[in-house]
DNA sequence: AGCCAGGCCCTCC
DNA sequence: GGAGGGCCTGGC
C-alpha cells in the first residue's frame, strides 16, 4: 500500500539514526529505494520511500489496518518546515538539517522503548540491537512476512516471567537485572507508560526516573522517541561532546556547564523542539566520529 | 593487556 | 551535591 506523500521524509536516516533498534535492510533490493524490515506495535513491516510517498506491508494486520498507525509512527503529521524554522538558529543545527532532511523523530511504542534504552547503557547500537532481537526472539511471538520472519517485542509480563537469569543469558548484563524489576512493576500495573503521553514533561521525568536502571538520559529519550515530549533533551556524551565544542567552547573563561545545567541551557536555546535539534546534532556528529571538531 | 562503550546507582566526602 | 568507582560484556 502507498502512502501519498510528498512532504520531506528520508527512511534511512529516521531509522536508523540510534533512536529505534529492530530496523533492517532488505536485501538486494533497488539501491535507489531500499525496503527496510522492522516490527512496529506487533506487526512486522517492510517499508520503502517512493518519489508520491511511503510504501509498505504489514503482517498480521493488513495494510489498511496499519496504515494510520504507521502515519503515527512515522509522524508525517510533523511539519518539519515549521520544525525547522523554529530549530535552526545556527549553522550547526543548519548543516545537520542540510545533511539529513527529512529525518524524523519517531513515535515508538514506549514499553519498548523503555527497555531498548534501558539496554543502552554503556552499551552500543549493535550490541542493544542484538539485545532486542534476542529478547524478541525468546520470549515474544512469532511474526512472518512474505517468508520472513520476526518476532514481536515481548511484553512486560513475558520479561517478567523471564527474569533476570535468562536475560543475562542473552548477554543483557548488569542491565537484565533492571529489566526484570521494570517488567514487575509494569505487569503489576504500577505504571501505565501511555497515560505519560498526557502528563507534562515534568511528570513523566519524574515518573520514568523514578523506576530502577531508569536515569535522566533514558528518560528522555523514552520521551522523546515515545511519549511525544519533543522538547526532551537527550544528553549522551555525544551530545555533551557536541554542545561543549560547537557552543561553550567560547564562552567568558571557557566555563563549561555540568551536565545539570546542560539541558536547561539546551531547552531554552533550541525551544519546544529541542529534541529534534538534538537528533540533528546526535546523528551528524556520531558520524563524524569522537575526534571530528569541524 | 587493558580500556572504553549512546548510564545508572551507591558510597563516600 | 557531586566526584568516583563498580557493573556485564564485546570490541579494539
Amino acid at each position: 500500500m502507498l502512502i501519498p506523500f510528498t512532504q520531506p521524509m528520508d527512511l534511512e536516516s529516521t531509522l536508523e539514526s540510534g533512536q529505534a533498534f529492530r530496523w533492517r535492510r532488505g536485501q538486494s533490493d533497488s539501491p535507489d529505494h531500499p525496503w527496510f524490515w522492522g516490527v512496529v506495535f506487533d506487526n512486522l513491516v517492510k517499508i520503502r520511500r517512493t518519489e508520491d510517498g511511503v510504501e509498505f506491508f504489514s503482517a498480521p494486520d493488513g495494510e489498511v489496518r496499519l496504515s494510520a498507525l504507521l502515519q503515527d509512527y512515522l509522524r508525517l503529521r510533523d511539519d518539519l518546515s515549521s520544525i525547522y524554522q523554529s530549530i535552526d538558529t545556527d549553522e550547526r543545527v543548519r548543516a545537520g538539517i542540510d545533511d539529513y532532511t527529512g529525518m524524523r523523530i519517531l513515535r515508538q511504542d514506549p514499553w519498548e522503548c523503555l527497555i531498548s534504552f534501558m539496554c543502552s547503557s554503556a552499551s552500543n547500537i549493535p550490541r542493544i540491537s542484538k539485545n532486542v532481537e534476542d529478547m524478541g526472539r525468546n520470549f515474544g511471538r512469532p511474526l512472518s512476512l512474505e517468508g520472513q520472519s520476526r518476532h514481536t517485542f515481548p511484553t512486560a509480563r513475558e520479561l517478567a516471567v523471564a527474569g533476570e537469569a535468562r536475560l543475562r543469558e542473552l548477554g543483557l548484563g548488569f542491565r537484565a537485572a533492571y529489566v526484570e524489576k521494570v517488567a514487575e512493576i509494569a505487569a503489576e500495573g504500577r505504571i501505565d507508560l501511555f497515560t505519560l503521553r498526557e502528563a507534562s514533561y515534568d511528570d513523566a521525568l519524574a515518573e520514568l526516573t523514578a523506576l530502577p536502571g531508569v536515569g535522566d538520559k533514558v528518560a528522555n529519550c523514552v520521551m522523546l522517541f515515545s511519549l511525544d515530549k519533543l522538547e526532551a533533551f537527550p544528553i549522551d556524551v555525544w551530545i555533551k561532546r557536541a554542545l561543549e565544542e560547537w557552543y561553550l567552547s567560547e564562552r567568558p573563561g571557557g566555563a563549561k556547564l555540568v551536565a545539570r545545567e546542560l539541558r536547561p541551557w539546551a531547552q531554552q536555546h533550541f525551544g519546544p523542539y529541542a529534541g529534534y535539534a538534538n537528533q540533528y546534532l546526535f546523528h551528524k556528529r556520531r558520524l563524524q566520529g569522537k575526534g571530528a571538531r569541524a
